[in-house]
DNA sequence: TTGCGTTTTCATTTTTTTTTGAAAACAATG
DNA sequence: CATTGTTTTCAAAAAAAAATGAAAACGCAA
C-alpha cells in the first residue's frame, strides 16, 4: 500500500481510490527527483487519476493539506504548466486539470527551472576567461579546464532541448 | 567576487584563487541542481582547479570545513566516481583528484541516482495495472493514463542513457 | 458599496537536511 | 603490538526547506 497520506478521505477501498494513492505515491517521487516539494507532487498525482478537474477545496479535503500548502503547490504546478483551470458549470471556485503531455511539461520544465542556470554559467565561465590573458603558456591548464567546462554547458543548452524533442510521448 | 566561503584561506589575491573561488561556487551551484549538498560542491570545485592532488587534510584548511563533511562530501564523491585517490610520493594521507570528464560523471550519476528510480516506478506501473482487467471498457480512462505512464518510464529508461552517449566533451 | 466566498500571502512552526566535532575504527610504521 | 597519524562514524547542533493557518487581499454579485 502506497504513500503516507494522513487525509480519512484517501483509503483504498475501490480500485479507483487504490490507483488515486499509487498515482500520488508515483509523482511524489518523481517531483522528488526533479527537487520538487511532495506538496506539489501530491497535487498533480491527485489530479492525474481525477476524471473531473477539481477545486482547491477539494484537493485540501482529499489530501488533508493546509490550503496553504496547496495554493503554494497549484502556484508552482501553474508556473510549470503542469495543471490548467477549467470552468466548471455554476461554480465560482477554480478547477484545476493536469497537462498530461509529458512532452510538454518536460520542455516547460527545462526552460524554467534549468536554463536560466545554464545561462549564468556561461556568464561565469566568460569572466573566468577574462584573467587569463592570451599567449600565458603558463596557463595551459587552467585553459584546458575552462575550455571543459564551456564544453559542458555549450553541451548542456544544445541537448536537453532536443532531449525534449525527442520525446515523443 | 564570488561565493560566500567562510576559510581565511581562500581569498582572490591572484588569479589562481580567483579561479579557485569561481570554480568553487560554479559547482556548488552545479551539485545543487542536481541535489547534492553544497559540501561536496565546494570540494570538487576547489579540487576541480587544482593543479596538484589534495588530501582531505588540506581541503579541510583550504574551505574551512569540518572533518566530517569532508569525509562524508569525499565518499559522496568517490561513489559517484566523480574523484579518485592518487598516490604522493613519501605521503601517507591519501590524495584526491577530480574525474574532469563530464561524459563519465554524468552517466554515472545516472547510474547511480536516476535508474533505479524508474525501475522501481516501472513496477509501480505494473502494479497499477492489475487491478485494471482486460476489456472492462468503463476503465477506459484510466488505461489510457497508465499508458502515458509506461510511455514515459520507456521514454526515459532509453533516453537519458542515449544522453549520456551524445556528450561528447 | 457592501458582503460573502475564494485565494494568496507570510510570520510562525514543524520537518528534513546538512554540518559539526569528538570518539571510535582503522592502518601503517617502527 | 604499541604508537601515531589518518579516516570514518554518528549523536547532537545548526541551517534550510516545507507546511501551517490566520489575516489580508481579491473579485464577484447583489
Amino acid at each position: 500500500m502506497p504513500a503516507n497520506i494522513k487525509s480519512q478521505n484517501l483509503r483504498s477501498e475501490t480500485k479507483e481510490n487504490y490507483l488515486e494513492l499509487e498515482s500520488i505515491d508515483f509523482f511524489v517521487r518523481m517531483m522528488g527527483i526533479l527537487g520538487l516539494p511532495r506538496s506539489v507532487g501530491e497535487i498533480y498525482g491527485l489530479l492525474y487519476f481525477s476524471q473531473e478537474p477539481l477545486s482547491m477545496d477539494q484537493i485540501v479535503q482529499k489530501l488533508g493539506m493546509s490550503i496553504g500548502s496547496a495554493s503554494q503547490g497549484l502556484k508552482t504546478l501553474r508556473s510549470l504548466k503542469a495543471v490548467r483551470t477549467s470552468y466548471v458549470a455554476g461554480e465560482r471556485k477554480d478547477h484545476y486539470q493536469p497537462e498530461t503531455e509529458f512532452r510538454r511539461l518536460f520542455s516547460n520544465f527545462l526552460k524554467e527551472e534549468i536554463l536560466p542556470h545554464m545561462e549564468s554559467a556561461s556568464e561565469r565561465i566568460k569572466r573566468m576567461e577574462t584573467v587569463l590573458p592570451q599567449g600565458q603558456s603558463e596557463d595551459e591548464f587552467y585553459k584546458v579546464r575552462i575550455e571543459k567546462l564551456k564544453k559542458l554547458t555549450r553541451a548542456g543548452g544544445r541537448l536537453l532541448p532536443a532531449l525534449a524533442g525527442l520525446l515523443k510521448l
